[in-house]
DNA sequence: AGCACGCCGACT
DNA sequence: GTCGGCGTGCTC
């Protein structure tokens, strides 16, 4: 018997199967998916099997299998199944698309010692005559003590306040046991109640057939309680005997949406995020496989959960960017969920306030049954937005917060209500420049300007982190007439220090890069430790707090004139976002956005809380310049250290594609990344924009053989890109 | 990614 | 003559 093995070992020329012998020793056990280690290039690694059969025609001589690395198969049926999709819909490499769907303790890898934790307890191992017998000779106290405490106890656990423990196993009175233990447990604050469900709640959730596949697009206003109707539609799977998978992005997968589910399901819920190590990962992990809890919340990745009897997957705040993975293997989680969804024939729910145009699209067009939450759960108003020319608030004197905001903060402050505040861009200013020469302060490495961090006084730049401290003087000529500009969180943050008498937090990159430090900003802003709390875009997300009653946007722009298609898009999607934090209780809210183009139509309509206005828009937009939803989008990326190597191999895969795809097909480009030179790598870029095209993915699998073994180029292919 | 094989310059 | 430079190509 024979074994086709794929491993993970360098370079993309080896990521093929590789075909081994089956010792007899363990030729009834292996089956498909099992990790197996095998010697490859004379080193022994792990890979996986995928393929066994009984006949070998090759001309190879074959090694034969070391050893299984597990007693089961790490890969399921529908694991292979969702790799090999995932593999052929993006382009990547076999071995990543299986890679992917598991935590490090499970990859096919060198060597891992993440290890299953086991509780030890102990347990009477002689009569209870015998037992007094033995306690009425010991001379030791505590021995006497934890041997009266084993007589109605079956089991105590181990713990090294106990002593002589070891001379109790070593005599026989007691023995060991030992059980695999969970490293990570959250538990109900208790905050949290279930609450009924009003009627237009219940019937999105009677509108949802758990038996047969098909997509849903639930469009709820913020506030509509959407995950009340999750969590319905959860408990009826699991009455069903079924299993749930629940996505979430990551930065709102908060203390408040694990607490809220926890509250509802208790031990039935594994929760997976970035934010847990290895090992804690790898228990959650473990919980689904063992089949000892029946949902999972996580963010991207816990879409691969190895339920065996998936009965739903939803997916909340479907809109966003976050469920495509930006590295290899670029996958994005919705489409696994339809994979999932076809191959368990059962219902997939995409949720948002503002979904995706190519959702709602595909709503109005009856390929998503299309779902309505039109007003806020307890019968709150949306919020009054107010939209502020900043071009106004200058000449008056107001650089940074206007009259409106400042007005509407001290009105909350006093009231005893609490502030979030939006501002996109992180640092303190955004550039430095010489007012004697008129230079910018840029990387060294990449064509982009450093942003300047008062907190540890250093210019960064956010795409090679490279960081240069306490510039006081021009690089360029010398001169300390040094000015900056630009606003981020840190000046904010300060600036609102000198106006207000109020306790501020700041949420971004920089404040919460320490582990829990998120999580510990969410919380205590929720116990109102504080009044203000000033973040970039990870504020914008599903934090539910009933006392805000006021948002500021500051610089509305920022998000607009990023030189992408889907920029108007995500500024109504962030501001419609950021809007729905203000009143979500019996207080109406107020939001006021500052912006340099009040005019423009993507905050015409979020401040009218006008989604289908916007939609329309951005479609007739969308239509004439031939973008998503109207045509797909894939990008192929050339990026290459030598300027004109990369020029050059840009130029012939433009030219390939021309010549080899359909004529209806479009390929613009070769050009300049929007960032061109990032830590030294130039990058240029080809979009190709098709509506049907069946040679697509043979060219782009030539052209990814060619620069395969390319080492001084790099080609990477991104289907459906997120950003271009 | 490693590691071997292979074909040309400066050395005991 | 040989030791070793790292370019190219293979890994079951």
């Amino acid at each position: 018997m024979y074994a086709n093995v794929i491993i993970q070992y360098g370079n993309k020329a080896v990521d093929r199967e590789f075909t081994y012998i089956i010792p007899i020793s363990f030729r009834d056990k292996i089956k498909v998916g099992h990790r197996v280690r095998v010697l490859f290039n004379n080193r022994e690694i792990e890979g996986f099997v995928l393929e066994i059969f009984d006949r070998y025609d090759g001309k190879y001589e074959l090694n034969e299998i070391i050893s299984l690395v597990d007693s089961e198969p790490i890969l399921n049926d529908e694991m292979l199944y969702l790799g090999r999709e995932i593999c052929n819909k993006t382009l990547c490499s076999k071995i990543s698309a299986y890679q992917v769907m598991l935590p490090k303790a499970l990859k096919a890898s060198e060597s891992t010692n993440i290890g299953v934790k086991k509780n030890r307890y102990i347990v009477l191992n002689v009569s209870l005559e015998k037992l007094d017998d033995y306690i009425s000779k010991c001379r030791y106290p505590k021995q006497i003590d934890l041997l009266n405490q084993l007589k109605d106890k079956e089991r105590i656990l181990f713990s090294s306040k106990f002593s002589g423990v070891d001379t109790l196993f070593k005599n026989g009175i007691i023995r060991y046991e030992y059980e695999e233990s969970y490293r990570y447990n959250v538990n109900a604050s208790g905050r949290y109640k279930v609450v009924n469900l009003n009627e237009d709640q219940l019937n999105v959730v009677n509108s949802v057939d758990l038996f047969k596949h098909d997509t849903y697009l639930l469009y709820g206003v913020t506030g509509s309680g959407k995950t009340e109707v999750y969590m319905e539609l959860i408990d009826k799977v699991l009455k069903n005997g079924k299993d749930a998978i629940m996505l979430v992005p990551e930065i709102s997968l908060t203390p408040q949406i694990v607490d809220r589910f926890v509250t509802r399901f208790g031990d039935n819920v594994a929760i997976l995020h970035s934010g847990l190590s290895d090992t804690e990962r790898y228990d959650e992990y473990r919980k689904i496989m063992d089949g000892r809890v029946k949902i999972v919340v996580g963010a991207r990745s816990a879409i691969f959960a190895p339920f065996k009897n998936l009965g739903i997957v939803i997916i909340d705040e479907e809109h966003t960017s976050t469920y495509k993975q930006e590295n290899h293997p670029r996958y994005n989680a919705k489409d696994v969920a339809m994979m999932r969804g076809k191959y368990n024939n059962i219902p997939v729910l995409l949720g948002s306030a503002t979904p995706s145009l190519e959702s709602f699209a595909r709503a109005s067009k009856d390929v998503y049954k299309l779902l309505l939450l039109t007003k806020r759960a307890g019968n709150g108003k949306l919020p009054k937005v107010h939209v502020v020319d900043m071009k106004n608030e200058i000449k008056k004197g107001n650089f940074i917060l206007s009259k409106v905001l400042i007005d509407n903060i001290n009105d909350r402050l006093v009231k005893g209500e609490q502030v979030i505040l939006l501002l996109n861009r992180r640092g303190y200013s955004s550039m430095l420049t010489c007012r004697d020469c008129g230079s910018v302060l840029k990387c060294p490495n990449c064509d982009i300007s450093l942003t300047y961090h008062k907190t540890s006084n250093s210019n960064r730049c956010h795409y090679c982190n490279y960081s240069i401290k306490n510039i006081r003087e021009c690089l360029q000529c010398g001169s300390s007439n040094m000015k900056d500009y630009g606003l981020g969180t840190e000046k904010l943050e300060e600036e609102l220090n000198k106006l207000f008498d109020a306790r501020i937090v700041r949420m971004d990159m920089d404040t919460t890069s320490k582990k829990g430090m998120h999580e510990k900003i969410v919380n205590d802003f929720g116990e109102h430790k504080y009044d203000i709390l000033v973040g970039t875009q990870m504020i914008a997300k599903g934090l539910d707090y009933p006392l805000v009653t006021l948002v500021g946007v500051i610089n509305a722009d920022s998000s607009l004139n990023v030189p992408d298609f889907r920029s108007s898009e995500n500024t109504f999607q962030l501001l419609s976002q950021v809007s729905g934090r203000a009143g979500r209780s019996e207080i109406t809210g107020e939001v006021v956005i500052q912006t340099y183009n009040p005019e423009h139509y993507s905050i015409r309509y979020a401040k009218e809380h006008d989604y289908l206005g916007f939609y329309k828009e951005e479609m007739s937009i969308r239509r004439e310049l031939c973008y998503s939803p109207y045509f797909y989008i894939t990008l192929v990326n050339i990026s290459s250290r030598d300027y004109d190597i990369g020029f050059r191999e840009a130029n012939k895969i433009g030219d390939y594609l021309r010549k080899n795809l359909s004529n209806d097909t479009k390929v613009l480009g070769p050009s300049m990344a929007n960032i061109f030179r990032i830590n030294n790598v130039y990058y240029y870029q080809c979009i190709i924009k098709y509506k049907k095209d069946d040679k697509l993915n043979k060219v782009l699998r030539e052209i990814d053989d060619i620069y395969k073994i390319n080492t001084l180029v790099d080609v990477c292919v991104d289907v459906d890109p997120v950003r271009i």
